[in-house]
DNA sequence: ACCTGAACACCGTTCAAGT
DNA sequence: ACCTGAACACCGTTCAAGT
């Protein structure tokens, strides 16, 4: 009972942790190509996330933040509109970035032992083979891994604005 | 008190209803070039959960759900091997899709009026010109059009993948 | 200024009693 | 087979009383 002396409700006090966790997060120097600052920064975001599970959920259910949360989405602006997007399209990146970072964080952190694993649906035979084919031939997700998911799914994107940047520059 | 007669608790009950709203999803056929495929499977699942607000939430957080929910998967995992990934890629790019798709929905779905719209921050001064030049120059974000934004980051990651797909196929 | 114990409201659940 | 009302456990919060 003694919290309520330092904080008016729960849900202050699990945003005060959330808020903890933003200012903590330190980013690399934002120098260099603008591939591999993005890549630097979202894989700072990751390994935070990671190092405070459940961070993601109050982070994502928090009213309100430390102006830190605005330091991902203030690099991934600075170096892409320096790359030639749009402020617009930098935003719509960097939501791509985000969303992809998190939703991947928490995938992981919750684990999909809960009836998203294709490989014990088919050991339970929930699956069957005939609606499933690719699935039963891709086989079960145990010990699958986080980390080489997160640099292919981040490498793609990386991929798809270069291809973006490179046609805008082209259409010039 | 007399539904519980007919699932157990709270949390079964809610679970049902995600599994019928993951029941209800119909994907578009799978015949055509694999980004089109792709394209129309995430655009149909992104549909039905903003057909239900607070689906989202109900299907992460399931125990147990209909072995519907692996459709998506499956779609992906068919149309990417077909197109020369391996089935490890395959499902790391499903994982990508799933979860920008689904994170974005929920971006959409609660709102960020919750400390995490710059437009706000920059309006309550929690921000400062110094700290966030790029951002202040970026503006608000009332208004902002999350279709777009959906079909932004979805042709990027299409774009990263297929860059992956040509460079593969170099290769051999 | 900070802590404590008892009380209250709220909500998920149980159970005996109804039809 | 289904519904109902009262009771219980649990938890977030308040408040008067302590130091």
């Amino acid at each position: 009972m003694a919290v309520y002396n330092h904080v008016s409700s729960k849900s202050e006090l699990l945003q005060g942790i959330a808020a903890v966790v933003v200012e903590q997060i330190r980013y690399p120097t934002r120098k260099g190509a603008w591939r591999k600052v993005i890549r630097g920064c979202f894989r700072a975001l990751r390994r935070a996330c990671l190092a405070h599970p459940g961070a993601v959920r109050l982070i994502e259910s928090a009213e309100m933040l430390p102006s830190a949360v605005f330091q991902p989405m203030e690099i991934t602006l600075t170096v892409l509109q320096r790359a030639g997007f749009s402020s617009v399209d930098a935003l719509r990146a960097y939501f791509l970035l985000t969303t992809f970072t998190l939703g991947q964080v928490s995938n992981q952190t919750k684990g999909w032992g809960r009836g998203v694993d294709p490989g014990t649906a088919i050991m339970t035979g929930r699956i069957s083979q005939k609606r499933f084919p690719a699935l039963m031939q891709a086989g079960t997700l145990a010990g699958w891994d986080f980390d080489k998911s997160f640099e292919f799914g981040l490498s793609t994107i990386l991929l798809g604005l270069e291809a973006r940047a490179t046609a805008t520059r082209a259409t010039r």
